[in-house]
DNA sequence: ACCTGAACACCGTTCAAGT
DNA sequence: ACCTGAACACCGTTCAAGT
């Protein structure tokens, strides 16, 4: 786990020839962008080892800096993980309404024509198969022990963008007669449960002993159970 | 945070009285039971601040001994984890099949009698009821970063038998008649996926975010929503 | 204004030496 | 057989001093 190299990713302004005279720049004294970096950095070793394995000192050290560097543009290791939250939470929802453009109100494919419910069904399938494909970036944006959530207003900001588009299709859905229930807040509580559940029984290596193996064809196997199960159905009662 | 008292538990084996003559056991070299005694303060420690909190060095200062002591009964900080979740996976175990005990098989409150499926939903509740009031304990359990799930032959056991009993009540309800879904083993996982991620929700601090305020109330409420979901219903084609 | 490098108080872990 | 206490290689964080 210990790595002296110094990151290829980062921009080396030429080759720092060090004493002969047309020698440019030995490694400039000043980072050039020494905050993006480090979260890169950062986000690279969620990539690698999960949040567990950012440490400044790494970060500094992939960055080509000393180890007290980092403080000058984050006043903690929290503060790191926040920014590195904020950045996966952005690309989480990005990726999440860019699948529901996909699958767009009227999609004459779906029965009924503007079909809520099956948007609400887009939208838990991204969001399982975002979690899935990228189960480190999801982790540090649903566990709060890496940063204080109420202190991230990027993350925050972004969380609840995409609560209110659950609730908004959510309530058209009921609007449409397609719910059996009215608690409408119940039931997008109960399908967050059971997303984020799936997701971090994936992060946290349940898979194996429930003997899943194709964890997205099974994702989108309960998302219909319970998409069905909350759906209206000609003859049941209310 | 730091404690240099000792644990009352400890049987002091005698006195081994010193210098003076009615001196009262100026702690005695060799330990009682070191090895209970660490779990014991891991275990509290977890309860205090989660399992982040517990470290060996801070284990051994409850208990009262060196740095190095705990290594000669641990091989390492995880393995002491692994008996602290091997701990409270026995309790959980234990409260879930009590609880189920209370809600036996033939309930004449229940319709029908023998009623499986309102079982499978006591399995559930009690398992939330659990999660709710032990959060730093559920979360050591199921969060394999503490220690090597598969190594961890006690906690995989009584997991194990929890899953089995599960299966069985699922396939009695259905053998009943009680489901609507043949694919036992997806709406196992869906369950599955509910409440383990209510209980993360819970311990991942998203509850205020979601207006949760009554969380054993939502709970139960979330859990109904699914049964009713997964529940045959007179009228419903299949 | 930004970075270095030494320092401090923590870890987990090892190991000779003590009892 | 079990424990001590010093050591080592790591952390996060601070801070004078350098550029």
């Amino acid at each position: 786990m210990r790595s002296s190299a110094k990151p290829p990713s980062v921009k080396l302004p030429a080759k720092p020839l060090r004493r002969t005279a047309r020698a440019p720049a030995p490694k400039p004294y000043h980072h050039g962008d020494l905050r993006r970096v480090l979260i890169d950095a950062a986000l690279q070793l969620v990539g690698e080892g999960g949040p567990d394995a950012v440490s400044v000192r790494e970060a500094a050290r992939r960055a080509g800096v000393s180890p007290g560097a980092p403080f000058r543009h984050f006043p903690s290791r929290d503060a790191l993980m926040n920014a590195v939250a904020e950045e996966a939470q952005r690309r989480f929802r990005a990726e999440i309404e860019a699948a529901l453009a996909e699958a767009p109100a009227n999609n004459p494919a779906n029965n009924p024509p503007n079909n809520p419910l099956g948007r609400f069904r887009s939208l838990g399938l991204a969001y399982l198969r975002w979690a899935m494909k990228n189960p480190t970036h999801f982790e540090i944006i649903s566990s709060r022990r890496f940063f204080d959530h109420d202190k991230a207003a990027g993350v925050s900001q972004d969380n609840a963008e995409l609560i209110d588009l659950a609730e908004r299709t959510l309530a058209e859905a009921f609007a449409q007669g397609q719910l059996r229930s009215a608690d409408l807040k119940q039931v997008q509580i109960a399908g967050r449960a059971l997303v984020y559940g799936f997701a971090r029984m994936n992060i946290d290596g349940h898979f194996p002993r429930w003997g899943v193996a194709d964890a997205e064809g099974t994702a989108e196997a309960i998302l219909d159970l319970f998409i069905e199960g909350i759906a209206k159905v000609p003859g049941r009662s209310a």
